[in-house]
DNA sequence: TGTACATCAGTGAACGCGCGTTCACTGATGTAC
DNA sequence: TGTACATCAGTGAACGCGCGTTCACTGATGTAC
């Protein structure tokens, strides 16, 4: 962390900052329904006015936490998959294994990413970052493809459109580290594993 | 419908009845969040106490909407699973479509049902519905799974938790009925078509 | 069949509350000269 | 370096609103005799 949040801006010092983090802490505490614009305001320490500052209204501070929770999570799958490295199937497994870290520890975020219910068109940087985020499995579906012949090769679209399926189903059904998490005999992490090696058995990975 | 709405109870006849659709249509028109106890009542034309009749709050309504939304979707599970008549992997895949059906169809009994963060603890009625519905996937994943010679059956709980998790993530980003909805260039019941026999395929089920 | 009574679904007024939003303002910071 | 001015982040009071919840009540319906 290089910036210094204090001794910025005029009299707060970044408080776009602390508000963005405000609401995330309210809305892990109470779901993505359960925060207020005063409330944020309040729990920042400044009065309810001050956020006009910063955010047009609630949704476009609903929709800023969204978008960095995309880039974040962009950058955790990006970690993940290392380039494919040493091995894309089993970085494969690693990108999902990050998808259902990320549901666990990150509710809010979560939440806000995909059950919000923004109206997507009226906030481009977030309709950006989340195709941003969904190239990282695009790209580690095309190469995967590419280990195959040419005449077996599934479209790389539908492939990773089937492994996000996949693991945002685990993630908001098993894994999701909020209230509506449902108990299963085995952990998300050793389902999606499973799930995916079938899956890859099927299109034609020799199994492992 | 053979029972008549108006002509029963006391004064309002199915006040009930009137409060859970008026809810349902308010769910649908702003999302889960957006449906108030009072605005329900004033929607179904009584004063804002009565609902006190019948539910004990908000939440209380939430779960008896919640649950009949199990109900109903377990109804359209078992109707598309046709006991796997003709043929059971022909079968899962109308299950599938049952799926994507529901969720476009009746985005507010899915969003009641998935994303109302609801203590389901607390309302065992809603527990059992949604395992109810859950146990039709599961019996056809052991319908499936007894197609197999024995030593190459996969656990058949964790098949219908794969199954389960490949449709609900392909029903939350892309076939619900609401503005959480993500476009795709293909229909969301093609793409998971394709996944489940991808899987069965890596199962062991000889491609079609 | 008629009457007296019990039940209880729904009323309507009232309460305190937190919300979103506006407004003229103040005062700390940055900057031109 | 000092001063005068411009900028604009945040204030605090105010507004009207709808909410959830309570309460004593009323009056339609059901039922015992």
């Amino acid at each position: 962390m290089s910036w210094h949040p204090t001794r910025r801006g005029y009299h707060h010092g970044n408080l776009r900052e602390a508000l963005t983090k405000a609401a995330l802490d309210l809305i892990a505490e109470k779901g993505p329904t359960g925060f207020s614009f005063a409330e944020t305001a309040r729990a920042a320490g400044v009065s309810p006015a001050a956020p006009y500052r910063h955010f047009r209204d609630r949704d476009a501070l609903m929709a800023e936490i969204a978008t960095r929770g995309f880039e974040i999570f962009a950058g955790q799958l990006i970690g993940a998959w290392d380039e494919g490295r040493p091995e894309p199937s089993q970085a494969l497994i690693r990108l999902g294994r990050a998808y259902l870290a990320f549901a666990r520890s990150e509710p809010a975020y979560y939440a806000a990413m995909f059950e919000s219910a923004l109206p997507r068109e009226s906030y481009p940087e977030l309709e950006v970052a989340g195709h941003r985020a969904f190239n990282v499995l695009r790209e580690a579906c095309e190469a995967l493809c590419a280990i195959l012949p040419r005449d077996k090769r599934p479209p790389s679209l539908m492939m990773s459109l089937h492994i996000w399926s996949m693991a945002h189903g685990t993630a908001s059904l098993f894994a999701r580290g909020d209230a509506g998490r449902r108990p299963i005999p085995m952990s998300a992490e050793d389902l999606l594993e499973a799930g995916v090696h079938l899956y890859l058995n099927g299109i034609g990975f020799g199994e492992k």
